[in-house]
RNA sequence: GCGGGCGUGGCGGAAUUGGCAGACGCGCCAGACUUAGAAUCUGGUGGUUUCACCGUGGGGGUUCAAGUCCCUUCGCCCGCACCA
């Protein structure tokens, strides 16, 4: 067979959508299987081979268990709210609805040369009218519930893209788009209440699937502790006062080492006792200093601790009474806990390099460590600590001094998260609008669900403000409205939702993707979720998937969704590195094309060489001439076909075909695909020695190579004759007993040194292998006037024998 | 600093989990075909002082047997980063 692979790729493309091919169908009797990749942002720049390699392993899945008789949703959209989109709609001049629809027919045509199995009949964009109704409805019923709030406080801000910033989106300290320098400012906010969920996301994480690292990540970031909170009365002016300073502490055991108080600069108590304080100008000064630091200065002085002791206020030990100092110093955040700690120096790194530069004492309670060198974190027993002297965990110390605190009532068991609230409004034009209102007699209100969408405005100047006000603020008659609750003058939010707003429920609108009624029906929901294997990229983890997890949580918990988790299984794929070894970029030059790779080798060139070229899950760098390695195997498959005669198996191959037949089953369920393609070879290889090859057999090899090269496949199956394509026919069976050779080959040491090898019958005895191994020259040379010790058999592996 | 991962030929990478290290591919070498090249095919290809010995970053250990397990050390990558 001539292998023309642009006509053959043309062909079966063609074919397969005259076919409807990979439609899912609503036939729920059928077991489903709900493969989910990550939509793309529909970038001017077009395709990229890592979008490739992040879709080929599901692909590859996809194909395989519709060939095991599956009902396979694999569906495909477009992400495509968002700030690329607008910039490049601010520098052109053209439209972003006009660029996006540009850049999504672009990535359409060039998803469909490469052949992917995505059913294009759910495709949705979030930018479509249909599909964000649903955002703002969903957005609407936290507001219901009250999961959204709106507060002014120091935010993360990005002055480039002129742009408030989740926690998520300022990973680092850079601004996740343009990775400028984020700022700290002071801002009105709308938040998701994420928070509230942390502990449902952090158990949901047991009952799923996902890379062990994937898991981790989450729970780092979601940074649940267990500790206490404890009051430290203030002393104003040298005397105890009512008011108390609250402090948070994973370590209440070691209260007795108290020795100082730290609190964040901003700290509102500084504000409260102003008067009090006597030094509140060096208190000031340093307060300002802090906030001129960027977030890089601050992590890049980690260990040189500054700061502030307060004059005039100190705080009171609840455990014992002493009176100790209260410094301001930017080593405690007003983000986490409550802004204020108590300082142990003995047995807290950074209370201990505070208190040597400060010269504060050093009070040990856990012996174990040299606290004249260094902090002990460790574990031991209590000393100087009054009642809990004498005790040698640190669980049972905590739990006294639990009970301790709470009989005076002055402290209790706490727990704290490390995630924020989700900041989540921009001040852009790109994006979902946010359906509240204004109104100064009735608040906040949301906008009436019968009028969802709120439709996002067509306007031609769309640039942000220079106040850092959104766009549609211009716009007299999109911001004022009616209230919808009393009917009075009201303002209608001029904001916009986040990049992530859309892509936190996608899934679930592939369900059911044309419904008007609802955002998907609750009998396609029931049959379709949970996606039972959704793989993606590991930047995502902390963005992206903690987003989804807790919009579909949430609906679960007003009973709009059947599952708790959205997800039952996560894997990723790695980078694909230009051929320099280094990271794709613009700027290196080092980035491939893959409409290139397509034009010159064909696509199932580039699908079968982004799933050789490495561990799925790890980075590998692109080479040129592995892509044509790949192109001589496939035009030494199409070969086949001039070799192929007649039926049944050939029996110098039939315990290949079956071995090969198990090998690549069991290895595309791993991801592990570079292997189960280098079996093929193997086998391909072994043809090629053999000479012949039946007709049967080249259908078993055109089967089980097609989910990773399914056009050549196709045309190989077509040319045997068969009626029905091979992407809908049956995936091969293997005989277990036909991938066991009748004899093995068995390697013979002596003292664990290797001297060869022997072919016996398989599973041939201890005994009978043993004898056959003394009867080797190698062996018997070797074991010569020496005493037999031990003798070691591992079936049909290996035999040891051990002489002194 | 904390957490996770990795280190195997000239290169990308295999090794059914403790049992013949280097599968498969690239590259390279030789040969065939060709006026020549490209393509293709055949054979070879870890190293060395080649009847053998040495080899999975280095050192040590456990074991009949270690790329795989333990200790130690070096190097690289990723994530979080003063989280109380």
């Amino acid at each position: 067979m001539k292998y023309d692979f642009s006509a053959i790729e043309k062909k079966w493309q063609d074919r397969w959508e005259q076919m409807g091919t990979f439609k899912a169908t609503e036939d729920y009797s059928k077991p489903k299987f709900y493969a989910l990749v990550e939509f793309p942002y529909p970038s001017g720049a077009g395709m990229h081979v890592g979008h490739i390699k992040a879709y080929s392993g599901l692909e590859v899945i996809s194909r395989k268990r519709r060939m095991q008789g599956y009902n396979v949703l694999f569906p495909i959209g477009f992400d495509a709210y968002g700030l690329p989109t607008e910039n490049y709609a601010i520098k052109t001049g053209i439209h972003p609805r006009q660029v996006t629809d540009m850049n999504i027919e672009k990535f359409t045509s060039q998803l469909k040369r490469v052949g992917f199995s995505f059913d294009w009949d759910r495709v949705v964009d979030t930018t479509e009218e249909g599909y964000y109704k649903w955002t703002q409805w969903i957005f609407r019923k936290m507001f219901d519930e009250g999961l959204v709030f709106r507060a002014t406080t120091l935010v993360n801000y990005c002055p480039s893209c002129k742009v408030v910033l989740s926690n998520e989106d300022s990973q680092g300290g850079k601004c996740d788009i343009c990775h400028s320098d984020i700022v700290q400012k002071s801002k009105d906010v709308w938040y998701l209440r994420i928070t509230e969920y942390a502990d449902k996301l952090l158990q949901g994480l047991e009952k799923v699937d996902y890379l062990p690292d994937v898991k981790l990540q989450q729970e780092n970031w979601i940074g649940r502790s267990e500790g206490a909170f404890a009051n430290f009365k203030l002393s104003i002016g040298g005397s105890v006062s009512d008011d108390h300073l609250r402090i948070y502490t994973t370590r209440p055991d070691t209260m007795f080492g108290v020795t100082f108080m730290v609190i964040a600069p901003e700290h509102p108590v500084i504000e409260k006792y102003r008067d009090k304080i006597t030094n509140i100008d060096a208190l000031d000064a340093y307060k300002e200093e802090c906030a001129k630091k960027t977030e890089f200065e601050r992590t890049q002085l980690v260990k040189d601790k500054t700061g502030v002791c307060i004059e005039g206020l100190r705080a009171v030990n609840p455990a014992n009474g002493k009176e100790i100092p209260i410094y301001i110093s930017d080593y405690v955040m007003m983000g986490y806990g409550t802004g204020a700690i108590m300082a142990v120096p003995a047995h807290d790194d950074r209370d201990y390099d505070f208190a040597k530069k400060f010269g504060i004492d050093i009070i040990e309670v856990i012996k174990g460590g040299n606290i004249e060198e260094a902090a002990y974190t460790g574990d031991g027993e209590m000393v100087n600590s009054e009642f809990l002297n004498g005790i040698a965990t640190k669980k049972e110390a905590i739990a006294k001094m639990l009970e301790f605190l709470g009989e005076k009532g002055v402290g209790e068991k706490g727990i704290q998260y490390k995630m924020k609230d989700w900041a989540f409004n921009r001040q852009r034009y790109w994006g979902e609008p946010i359906p509240i209102v204004h109104c100064e007699k009735c608040g906040m209100v949301g906008v009436p669900y019968e009028e969802l969408p709120l439709k996002l405005p067509t306007m031609e100047n769309f640039a942000p403000g220079e106040g850092g006000e959104s766009p549609l603020a211009k716009i007299d008659s999109y911001v004022n409205c009616k209230c919808p609750k009393c009917g009075g003058d009201a303002k209608r939010e001029t904001d916009t939702m986040p990049q992530w707003a859309g892509s936190s429920w996608y899934f679930l609108r592939y369900c059911d993707p044309h419904n008007t009624e609802e955002f998907a029906s609750e009998e396609a929901l029931k049959y379709w979720l949970p996606v039972d294997w959704y793989n993606g990229g590991m930047e995502h983890v902390t963005r992206h998937l903690i987003y989804s997890r807790f919009w579909h949580r949430f609906l679960y918990d007003i009973g709009k969704v059947p599952v708790e988790e959205p997800y039952a299984k996560r894997t990723a794929q790695g980078l694909i590195l230009g051929p320099d070894g280094v990271k794709m970029s613009k700027s290196r030059g080092n980035v491939v094309d893959p409409n290139k790779v397509v034009d010159e080798y064909g696509a199932d060139v580039l699908r079968v060489y982004i799933l050789f070229m490495g561990d799925y899950a790890s980075a590998a760098p692109w080479s040129e001439s592995s892509v044509k390695g790949c192109k001589r195997f496939l035009d030494r498959v199409a070969g086949l076909t001039e070799m192929a005669k007649g039926e049944g198996a050939t029996p110098a191959l039939e315990s290949s075909f079956h071995k090969t037949i198990k090998k690549v089953t069991r290895d595309i369920e791993e991801m592990k695909f570079n292997t189960a393609i280098a079996a093929m070879m193997s086998l391909i290889n072994e043809i090629y020695e053999v000479g012949t090859l039946t007709k049967d057999e080249l259908g078993i090899f055109a089967r089980l190579l097609c989910p990773y090269a399914p056009h050549l496949c196709e045309e190989i199956w077509e040319e045997l004759g068969n009626k029905e394509i091979c992407t809908l026919s049956a995936w091969p069976e293997y005989d277990e007993a036909k991938t066991i050779d009748a004899s093995v080959e068995i390697a013979m040491q002596v003292c664990g040194k290797f001297k060869g090898t022997i072919t016996v019958p398989a599973d041939s005895s201890k005994d009978d292998v043993i004898a056959a191994a003394k009867a080797s020259e190698k062996v018997a040379s070797a074991i010569e006037g020496k005493t037999v010790v031990k003798e070691i058999f591992v079936p049909n592996k290996l035999v040891n024998i051990v002489v002194k």
